[in-house]
RNA sequence: GGAGAAAUGGCAGAGCGGUUGAAUGCACUGGUCUUGAAAACCAGCAUACCGAAAGGUAUCGGGGGUUCGAAUCCCUCUUUCUCCGCCA
């Protein structure tokens, strides 16, 4: 949610680079700033109109301890007609407050100058490709073929289970997903981070908090009896810590780390391009996040670019940067890099992490703020997140790229959490 | 799940119908003193909104109500603690 400030003081301004992300603004924006000049006029009756009512009360009390209770009762008379005006201006306020609100969730993060323009993947910018696509045989095969060549993964008993989209690792494939989570952790523990174990659900006003609702509803499970939502990312409950807090300027950067099982409904495409494990509803990620100084909120991002590009390099995946452009990237986001490994069996690129700066936009609505030393005021922090990284798309590169006759050839730094060289 | 108690500023903790946005202590910030520090003393120290400013309005877990007036009374929800039951 962009601020309200904003808004009313550069409204040309916010049109044209919401522009960049293919939306128009104008109608909207308009609305917004016709309602905000109405609900600060509101705001100033109202407020007279209570500053009215409450000299009366204070003067009624100073009358009634001198004993006169005639003139009590004549100023209480006086009240009636101020109280049922009041009434109306609340009523009023909360209309158009809500209106407003209504309105300004509507408008998606104003992208950073660098965002390129265009309307889809076609348009995203690479920024950096780095590391040896391996050179196959003509029978190397795709992961889904590998899990189940080597007894690593079950769709079908997720599916008997649950449903489709809902893998079952097993055996060495359930020791990779652990190896790989413990690998993440320590990373992120090493650069920094603090570790956090999430709920994986959470309740309307955190869902709110990060931008997944209102707009985002259906693509998350909704827990109707208790009204709670079934986590997309750990993203959503660790931002969230922070909803509500005026932080001490030297606690930030606030870091952050998780790992979570991720839960996505993503209704829709069958096919190729979500076969085996490069779509499914349910799967492990482990999530970086960081609160920060509004002044460092980029040299962070790039800061939290080189890890996820330092966990691809450990790995030894071929891997891309693409900077995402207007069309592209997503509704809360100023500024995105997506990070795709190369699937060497499928001949493609998948992305396995997505490092976003939000600035001001979840802190808005988390109201997150920080006490500015220098002026004593209050600002809203910048929020960040990454992933670092999703699972099921590593493990898909891992096994393609990785595949011998003798069996699938764990990268070095897997070996000790996995305690072997090769899965065969 | 049953019974009881509680929820106040960064923390501790008063207030229990009238000038209380809220005593007091601690913490914190600035100053005086000091060679420096400590101590002592003085001052400041919640958030949001309206307003050019002066100032005003709202907020004492959330929501609703009684009243001219609510932190204080009533209803309701939530959370925490204690006891009992059940259980990984």
């Amino acid at each position: 949610m962009l601020p309200i400030t904003l808004i009313r003081e550069k409204a040309e301004f916010v049109k044209e680079r919401l522009a960049i992300k293919n939306f128009d603004a104008s109608e909207i924006i308009d609305r917004i700033i016709e309602h905000d000049v109405e609900r600060r006029a509101l705001q100033t009756r109202l407020d007279g109109v209570l500053a009215e009512s409450n000299k009366l009360s204070k003067e009624i009390g100073m009358l009634y301890k001198e004993g006169k209770r005639d003139e009590a009762e004549i100023a209480k008379a006086k009240t009636v007609g101020l109280k049922e005006q009041s009434k109306l201006l609340e009523e009023k306020m909360k209309e158009i407050e809500g209106m407003l609100t209504d309105e300004l969730v509507l408008l998606p993060n104003i992208p950073h100058e660098c965002v390129p323009c265009g309307n889809s993947d076609k348009d995203n910018k690479v920024v950096r490709e780095d590391g040896e696509k391996p050179k196959l045989s003509d029978d190397a095969l795709p992961h889904w073929e590998l899990l189940e060549k080597y007894g690593l993964m079950s769709l079908e008993y997720g599916n008997k289970l649950t449903g489709s989209g809902f893998p079952v690792f097993y055996g060495k494939g359930a020791k990779l997903q652990r190896a790989l989570v413990a690998f993440f952790l320590d990373r992120a523990v090493e650069a920094g981070y603090t570790e956090y174990i999430p709920p994986l659900m959470v309740n309307k006003e955190s869902a709110f908090g990060t931008g997944q609702l209102p707009d985002k509803e259906g693509q998350m499970y909704h827990v109707t009896d208790d009204d709670l939502f079934l986590i997309p990312t750990a993203e959503v409950p660790i931002t969230n810590i922070v909803r509500d807090e005026i932080l001490k300027e030297e606690d930030l950067p606030l870091k952050m780390a998780g790992h979570s099982q991720c839960f996505r409904r993503e209704a829709g495409s069958y096919g190729k391009d979500v076969r085996g494990l490069n779509r499914v509803h349910q799967f492990e990620k482990v999530e970086i996040v960081q609160i920060v100084h509004p002044d460092k909120s980029y040299e962070v991002l790039d800061d939290m670019m080189e890890h996820v590009a330092s966990l691809l390099s450990a790995l030894d995946l071929p891997y891309r940067i693409l900077r995402l452009c207007g069309g592209d990237i997503t509704f809360a986001s100023a500024l995105t890099y997506d990070f795709e490994v190369f699937s060497a069996g499928q001949n493609r690129w998948l992305e396995v992490s997505s490092v976003s700066n939000f600035e001001v936009f979840q802190s808005n609505r988390l109201k997150t703020r920080f006490k500015d030393k220098q002026t004593g005021k209050t600002r809203l922090v910048h929020t960040l997140n990454g992933s670092a990284m999703a699972l099921p798309r590593i493990i898909a590169a891992l096994l393609e790229n990785n595949q011998t006759p003798e069996g699938i050839v764990v990268p070095d730094v897997l070996r000790p959490y996995m305690g072997c060289d090769i899965i065969s």
